[in-house]
DNA sequence: ATCCTAGCTTGGACATTGTCCAAGTCAAGA
DNA sequence: TCTTGACTTGGACAATGTCCAAGCTAGGAT
């Protein structure tokens, strides 16, 4: 993730304590965490950074292209530090649990022009829903 | 939609004037409403009827497989009432519009069983975003 | 090394969306 | 027509996210 540091330093990122601690916690697992996860982590690490804070870093980290928003559900968006491989996901009916996935071709394939309506497509999101192994086996 | 009231009816639902007005404004326009929207419609026609009924409602018709819950961005749940016919959808990234679409194939044959961790999968959603010819004359 | 200042952070108020509950109302079977 | 359990209501509450004025600081300029 320094790679991450650097690379948006280069871009004029003021590097700030709080917005590396964000920047480490979405690195540390490569999990997809809410932004109040986010925060809840990086007040491990810097005990005064805020809520506010976090959400903005999380929104310029987006609009950067360095993280995805991933809204499988009506709930609190979860961010997605993989940006730089394409990918699915793959979310369990039961827990919520997701992972990434990587279906074969390209799903803009799938959608000929005529269904286009005119659109300029810029990319196609898909969720595949089932029960994880834990699940299913209750 | 008077085929939705009769199946529901025969499913033991009560059929009271508020979920009939609910019922027909999301038969109305063949449109993805907000909840909040749907709301709206249906004190044009019901001015007591409450929000927490449409919310109600709105649930047990998803929850029968009536209707569909679209989350396409943070925001409010959308709701489809084109749930008999599969399809996905296709939002403007500029103005939120949405549009049903009928992309080829099954995009569960795209994932290969090596992707599935295990995973029984029922189903698989696309958005596909773009600018719609509005947003992207512009 | 120190200073300056634009940009960053903070806490808290506020907004939006959704859920829950106790009390009252009503659809539909008897 | 009566009865009753299911439905509806309004309002409180919860979860998530946005906004803002005031203070702080990273990093270039001196």
């Amino acid at each position: 993730m320094s790679d991450l540091l650097e690379r948006l330093r280069t871009r004029g990122w003021r590097l700030t304590s709080q917005r590396r601690v964000v920047a480490e916690v979405l690195d540390g697992e490569h999990v997809h965490l809410t932004a109040d996860e986010v925060h809840a982590r990086a007040v491990e690490r810097l005990p005064e950074i805020s809520r506010a804070t976090v959400y903005n870093t999380l929104g310029e980290l987006v609009g950067l292209g360095e993280v995805l928003e991933v809204a499988t559900d009506g709930r609190a968006k979860r961010y997605d530090p993989n940006a730089h491989h394409a990918h699915q996901h793959l979310v369990c009916s039961g827990c919520g649990a997701i992972r990434d996935v990587h279906p074969q071709g390209d799903p803009l394939d799938a959608l000929p022009a005529g269904e286009r309506f005119g659109f300029v497509i810029s990319g196609a999101e898909i969720t595949y829903r089932g029960l994880c192994p834990d699940c299913a086996g209750r």
